[in-house]
DNA sequence: GTGGTCTAGACCACC
DNA sequence: GTGGTCTAGACCACA
């Protein structure tokens, strides 16, 4: 679980954020239902802008591993 | 007559609120001095939060389709 | 022009914002087409939270004093 | 500390009330910038209406022993 | 980094 | 118990 985005590794900053995230889930670290920390803290945790953040956030949505609820906070998508 | 906010939509929550009073009222189904459910009870059957009614009711009171008494109640404006 | 919202006079923080606004508006001090301080810089000048700022904003959009544009800025209007 | 008012004792329950906080304040449980527990949890803690708490806060503002913050809480006065 | 929308939950004035 | 006002802080769409 990498603190920070390895910016040597040529791989896009937000693809590393939705790497982890997915680990993390499928590692059972995250699991469904969990809240996700805030884009604020995340943009922390991973050393990288919130935009970036936004982008895997769009990712992970459309590949439903996520779900956001407006005003409340993001959390781990749960079985249909 | 919506019972609740469509978030599919797109459409903000409160434009939403805004609009099915707004039509209400001209289709008479309110009509001037009917008294709106409380605060509350709109919030239930919105299935929004009390902001997202308030917000509703300042641009309502604004367009003068809505009189509020502290205390007693949300009122249908009379006509000029 | 008052630089922040007087709670002694005991007229709600957001309709002195809207009246401050009106009246700079009214006075040619904010011209058709000028562009307003961010909200978050309006936060700061009123010494209001956001929410505050945002009502102000519902009610001057819906009385066509302003107008949004999202990820751009709010203007004063022009006549129409 | 009584946990609840005594409504044999004859006296108002928000006297109770406004005794029981005054005599927090003065036996340094409560001390300057403490923040209150909410209205709702004070209706709890004394078993009284939130009208009872209101009339208690009122007079405990009007002899300064109290400060209420809109939105935030009620607070314990700090000394001139 | 801007505006926009929303949740949650305080206190406040009035009936 | 009603409406009203406010704080704090989320996520979201856009540039």
């Amino acid at each position: 679980m990498p603190m920070a985005v390895d910016w040597r590794s040529g791989a896009p900053g937000y693809r590393q954020v939705i790497d982890d995230i997915v680990d993390q889930i499928k590692a059972g670290k995250l699991r469904p239902g969990d809240k996700l920390p805030s884009t604020r803290e995340l943009t922390a945790h991973y050393g990288v802008s919130e935009t970036v953040i936004r982008m895997a956030m769009v990712e992970l949505k459309a590949r439903q591993f996520l779900i956001g609820q407006k005003g409340k906070g993001v959390y781990v998508a749960t079985l249909d």
